[in-house]
DNA sequence: CGGGAATTTGCAGTTTTTTGAATGTTTTGG
DNA sequence: CCAAAACATTCAAAAAACTGCAAATTCCCG
């Protein structure tokens, strides 16, 4: 393996996964802990990622104090969500998931927007209050101190009795091959709840995530009506997604 | 779990919650007291957050939350959620409406408390996040903007569901003629809902809004188990209602 | 194509960092 | 004033980092 390819590779799953380990690194590159940690160093440098003792993380981990770091993915997000709340109309019933790129949407949503918000997630509700024309429906269960949403049959059942217009689900994983993915169970029990009971499923992701996998099976490719990501909208990523017959914003 | 992932993790509960404590984070991070301790310090050279015995705060809080209005109030509060936070043990399913008083509650409970708690109060529930062994059910329904909880007739079913230990009402008026009072239709139904389902019902208010009373009714005065206030047991203010056959705290 | 320079990589020994435990001291709240 | 909780201090083991060096690889230029 070459170096320049072994950095990509660090340098994906550090976007990715937000860390990484020095020994894990090693045994699955199979070089030595020294190489991996003078190629941490050397991108550390380049100021592609931060070196920390054991290992390295991303930018966007990083602290709030370093805002410069953080903007990269958060601009996104905001542009992401920027898109995605122009598609939400007065009247609608709107089902959402949980994710920091959702808690950006909840963020954007023109003051005017009268519509109806359903979701499980704690924070997202939070945020939705704050806008005095929108009604909320918590969905009920189990929480989940990880995600910080509702889990669970009662959750699951209570989605599966609506009916919503449209559905926005923040995604950890999205590939032509594998559709969307991800590494909790119970929520993506909760997600293809949301994805059965929506008319209309926009999946959000910032580009970093597209073109990856984890674990656990979502949904497949074409039950993804839209795609909505930071990247132009004719951009060469987008190229095979759009020609999968998924809508791109 | 790297240090910086770690300390990066004390920040964002720091920042999000105002305080944290190294008992709490210990337990949640699975690393010793000494280690938290030795992260607490750390930061708090870096001026990232306030060190104090138990663990750390926020700056926000130091500045902001001091200056905060009426310190005299939450005082009280304060010293009727410690009364009745006493009052749950391990493996008790636990009802809470929301409310100020409660919120002081859910601050209090000690954080190797191991119980379950059920609620449609939103600020509620995500105080109960912040406590490692406490499991969380959410009732779901449309959301009351005003009083922050769930409200509705599903809300009401899954209550009438449940049948729990014990149940904490955070109470806006009380007399010994009308009983319980209050000024919201949705939050009264909700609260009616709640006494009906539990074993053991405990009202917290502070004295001030003893002997006063609103247009609609919650319940009568023989339906309250108990009662908790700011007050000393053998306050005479008091006596009547122990009179009446109310245990007081 | 060839040989020397530059780069890359792994290794061994040493140093630093991190963490938990043991000990005694201070703070806290009743 | 007392007991429990939290703290500071010190020590030791383990993990990771650094250092220097030599072998292997790649690159470059004639």
């Amino acid at each position: 393996m070459l170096k320049k390819e072994r950095q990509a590779y660090i340098l994906r799953k550090v976007n990715l996964h937000n860390k990484v380990l020095s020994v894990q690194l090693s045994q699955e590159i199979n070089v030595s802990e020294d190489t991996i940690r003078r190629d941490l160093l050397e991108m550390a440098d380049e100021g592609k990622l931060i070196k920390v003792h054991g290992g390295a993380l991303s930018h966007s981990f990083s602290q709030v104090n370093f805002i410069k770091s953080d903007v990269y993915s958060q601009e996104n997000k905001v542009s992401i969500a920027k898109k995605a709340a122009s598609l939400i109309q007065d009247g609608m019933f709107v089902l959402t998931s949980g994710g920091t790129t959702i808690m950006e949407l909840a963020k954007a949503l023109p003051p005017g927007l009268k519509a109806t918000f359903i979701s499980g997630s704690i924070p997202a509700v939070l945020e939705y209050m704050n806008h005095p024309n929108i009604d909320i429906i918590l969905i009920g269960d189990k929480v989940s101190k990880n995600s910080k949403i509702t889990i669970g049959s009662q959750a699951i059942n209570q989605i599966k009795r609506i009916k919503a217009d449209i559905s926005f689900l923040g995604i950890n994983a999205i590939d032509l091959e594998n559709g969307v993915t991800d590494n909790d169970w119970d929520v993506v029990m909760i997600k293809k709840a949301i994805i059965e009971s929506s008319q209309k499923v926009i999946c959000l992701t910032i580009s970093e995530k597209m073109n990856t996998f984890q674990p656990l099976h979502v949904c497949d490719i074409n039950q993804v009506d839209m795609l909505i990501t930071e990247l132009d909208k004719d951009d060469p990523l987008l190229r095979q997604y759009a020609k999968a017959g998924i809508e791109i914003l």
